[in-house]
Parts: C-alpha cells; structure tokens; sequence
DNA sequence: GTTCCGCATGAATCGATAG
DNA sequence: ACTATCGATTCATGCGGAA
C-alpha cells in the first residue's frame, strides 16, 4: 500500500476544514507556546491563548477517529515571576468540548536550556497531555518496551537454569512455564515519564522536538498505514518520522517557509506529480499522486 | 541557639490559628490526596477537595513571611480513566486567595508502583508546586548543587593538562586562568526536576516520601534557624530533617498515632520538660521548655 | 567486612463481582 | 443504574540473612 503525505499552507483553523471526520489515527504536534516565537508566529498572548487554541482542538476532536489520540505537547512560560495558567484552563475548556484528558506525560529534556536566574532553576520539562475521544483507543504497548533494569538480570538468570531443570522434570505441572514467563522477560512497560534529550542541530526551525518523541508516540498510538496530523508541522519532524515509520501523514502550516522546507526535503520522485505552484490551502502527496485541493 | 519543634494534634485548620502571622520561612507538605489514605485520613472525595483545602491554605498564606516559600507535594488519580481536576482547580483557587504559583518541580519516582493497564502505563511522578507570597523571596541555590555529570569531568580534566602545558609555555595570555575557571566548576545548579525514590521500607507508617525530598527544599529555601512547618506531617519526616538541618519546626496532624509516633521520637532530653499528658491541640517542644498551648 | 540473594512492599489501575 | 470491595497485574528498592 503508498504511504502518503499532505501537505497545507495556512491557518490551521481553516484548513483542517478540509479534512474528513474521523479520518485521523494520531495527532501529535507542538503549537507556538504563547508568547514565543513571535518572529514566525506572531506569538500570541497568553491570555488570548485559549480563546485562539480552542477552534482549533474542536477540529481536531472532529477529525480524529474514535479510536485516535491526540498529544500536546506545550508548557506554561513564566510570566512576572509567576507560572502562566493557560495551559490549565486549556485542559478545563477542551474537557467541555468533549475531550477526555486521559494521562499527562512528562517529557524530560536532560540537556534543558541553559542559564541562571536568583529564584529559579532551570525548566528541564514539558508536558505531554494526552486527549482521546474515547475511554477505549488503540495503543499498542509492547511496541515502546525497554530493557529491564539490572536487578533481574543476575537474579532471573539463576532462577532459570533452576526451573529449567524443574520444568523437564514435572511434565505438565505448568509451574515451569508459569516462571519461564518472567524469565524472557527482558523487557518491561516503561511509565509515563519519558527521558530524551533536546535536539541541538535544528538550525532552521526555533522548537523543534527530538525525533524521538513522535516516534515514540506514533508507535504507540498506530500501526502500519495508520495516518498521524501535526496541525503545527514546523520543521516537518512528525511528518518525517512517520513517513519513515510507514504512516501516512498530514501537516499543516501557516509559515511558507516551512512549507517549503518541508517540501523540499520530500522524495524528489514524488513532487514531480504535484503542480509547480505552491498556493495557499493547495496540497501535495508522496509516493502518490492524490491531492486534496480545495 | 535553641533549635524547638512543636507538634499540634487535631485539625490543621484550626491549630493552624494558633501560629502567628508571618512567622514560618517553608511550609513543605503532602497532604492525603483526594480519595487516598481512607484508613487514616478518611479520604476527601476529589469533588470536595478544594472546598477542604482552601481554608487551610488560607491560613498558610497567613502565617508565611514574606520572604517564605509554600511546597505542596500532591497529584492527581485517575477516576474512570480521566485524570481529576482537582489539582488544576485548587491552583487557580489558590491564586484567587492571594498566592502566586511560582514554580512546579517534578518528582520523578523511579520505583513506581507496578502494574499493568491497556490504555495506561505506570504512574512514576508527582506534583511539587511552589507558591510565594512575593515575588521575591529567599532562595540559597548553591546549597543544592550538584556535581557535574562524568562527560564533563573527564573532557575537563583532558583539557587540563593540555592546557596546563599551554599555560605554561604562553605566560600571561590570561587563557590558561579562564580555563581553570572551568575545571574547578565541578557542581552545576539542578533543575526543576527531582529523582527519587520512594522508600519502601515503612516500619508503622508507609512514610511515602523520602527524607530527600524535605531535606532538598529546606537547604533551598531556609537557613539554620529558620522555622519550617508541615501542617500534615504524617510520620514526622520534614519535622526530623529539619531539626536534623538545625532548623525549628512545627507539625501538625489529626491522627493521634502519628502524634504520638512523631513525640515518640524526639530526643527524651526533650520530652521531660513538657507535661505528660497529650491533649487535643496540645504541643510539645524540643530542646526547649517553650510550649503554646491553647 | 564485603557481596550476594530472597523477600516484602508500595499516594496504582482496571475489570469483575456483589449489595 | 450506581457505588463498594476484591483480585490480578507488575517492577524498583532497601533490608536482613547468608556465603
């Protein structure tokens, strides 16, 4: 089956009205924080935050599968020495757009940016608010395990060649496999603490997120062919990693720039079905020649 | 100087009435969390919670100096696979009342209580939000540093020698000095994440956190002599590191066997110089005849 | 005196069963 | 239908006893 990408320039209020309802599987995306990155932006301010970002998640409720999940990735700046509380008050609002606020993860980023101030430290995380439609939703966990920490290793090793021995012994007792269970059990679940590092060579784009983290969610949260949005695509990490992730991918973003960014780094084998001009709201695909125009 | 610690038994609300106006430097806390701790505490249904709270709050904002800081060690469960609200609420509550939300530290527990779910992973952190009554307030940062991670030290030491050498042969240059000043930076200032563990060997009471964890915001935010408060002590932690520390404190909790578990503990020196018998909304001192009573 | 191993025990969460 | 209780699941940690 193609994997595909589409691609839309422009306000992500409007153009995620061309998108089908229940149409998406994931959405994983870091929007502007408020305030900041006011050169490509135009920053908004934190007390016109929600009232900017709520027609946006109704969108998103609308287009997201019942099964789907959406990841925000955001966090409250200090303002006058005080935490901002947009990010709160966005969690209470889109709860009465109908969105369930299932888990918050914490994104740790080992190497936070660096500096000192008399009654701070320094901010070294980020929230990852998961919302989903549905108390059921596909997530794939098994995908995401890692390896088990040191204290089983030299213990279950013992234990197995011991039980090895019990398990030929006693045919059937069913004991043997029982604990044969937790010796293959080099992996464990890992919790809802994630620990990445900030990508330092993003040059182009201000906020990009370490590959590592929508590749860590897109594997999560879909299978194969499965498709992921990022109404925020930036520097089109999310889009890169699920492309290579073999998902299909929208991105939306009101900076041309970027969109041309992102559009460069696409397959040149697959921008040549695509019309030359790149418009407002127009779209192009990878490995496929479907567009969604207007 | 005499280092005191006072203990309250009853009500927080109302023993707190007792302390005076602008006389604690930290309050470090963990209250029961809403639904938690039903044997002990009786368990606050999360819809009531922040009705619950707030006249306590009310009263710390009372009786913190201006220059003092208010930790509150608390997090939200998950109540029919939504995450409650409840903590959201009380901080915008809190603001309301006059507190500023200055901070919010993150403790990552590293031996999270295990589990398996099929839309969850384990919960492996917990809320530590920081408020203040001004925005400037005492705060010792360098008390808390910590040492610099190995890939520094041993980049560091090479280029010591290297530039040592180098010192040596340009004498003058002023560049071997800036150098040294890097090498003697051993310790870095931490972040507002925190790892820990939580202690699993309880002997009467599951002392949920760490000696740590007080410990880290005592050096933080009070000197020695300084007075520290936890209106929920519990089995006494904050209260025994910080007499530990040399810095007075007062505790306070409605459940007679902590009382007389924390009273228990202090130094029988101590405990000769009070009256035998443990009343309601009595207190005892430490090193020290002084004794409010009702 | 070390090091190693066995063990109990969590501010958990879900689904089923019972009143 | 709606709440209360119970069992099953799972992993890092420190203590105590043993080699």
């Amino acid at each position: 089956m193609e994997i595909t990408t589409h691609l839309y320039l422009g306000d992500s209020k409007e153009q995620l009205t061309q998108i089908a309802d229940n149409s998406i599987d994931l959405i994983v995306t870091s929007p502007p924080y408020a305030d900041q990155r006011k050169n490509t932006y135009g920053g908004i301010p934190a007390n016109e935050y929600v009232e900017w970002f709520l027609p946006i998640s109704q969108q998103l409720l609308r287009v997201l599968k019942p099964t789907g999940t959406f990841i925000l990735n955001i966090k409250e700046k200090v303002v006058n020495g005080e935490r901002s509380i947009y990010v709160m008050e966005l969690i209470l609002k889109m709860r009465q757009q109908g969105w369930l606020w299932t888990e918050e993860f914490i994104w740790h980023k080992k190497n936070s940016y660096p500096g000192k101030w008399p009654n701070r430290f320094r901010d070294a995380w980020e929230r990852l608010l998961q919302f989903n439609k549905e108390r059921t939703f596909n997530m794939y966990q098994e995908e995401v395990m890692i390896p088990v920490g040191d204290w089983a290793k030299t213990r279950l090793k013992k234990l197995s060649e011991t039980d090895r021995i019990r398990d030929n012994s006693k045919v059937g007792s069913g004991f043997g496999k029982n604990i044969s269970n937790w010796i293959d059990r080099d992996m464990a679940y890992p919790t809802n603490v994630l620990h990445l590092a900030t990508e330092c060579n993003n040059k182009n784009h201000s906020a990009a997120f370490p590959e590592e983290l929508p590749t860590w969610f897109i594997k999560l949260f879909t299978k194969e062919n499965d498709t992921v949005l990022d109404p925020f695509m930036g520097s089109g990490t999310t889009l890169k990693v699920a492309n290579k992730m073999k998902r299909n991918s929208i991105g939306i973003d009101i900076v041309p720039e970027y969109y041309e960014m992102v559009y460069e780094q696409l397959e040149p084998t697959a921008r040549y079905l695509l019309e030359p001009q790149v418009k407002y709201g127009k779209t192009k695909s990878k490995r496929s020649s479907k567009v969604r125009g207007k």
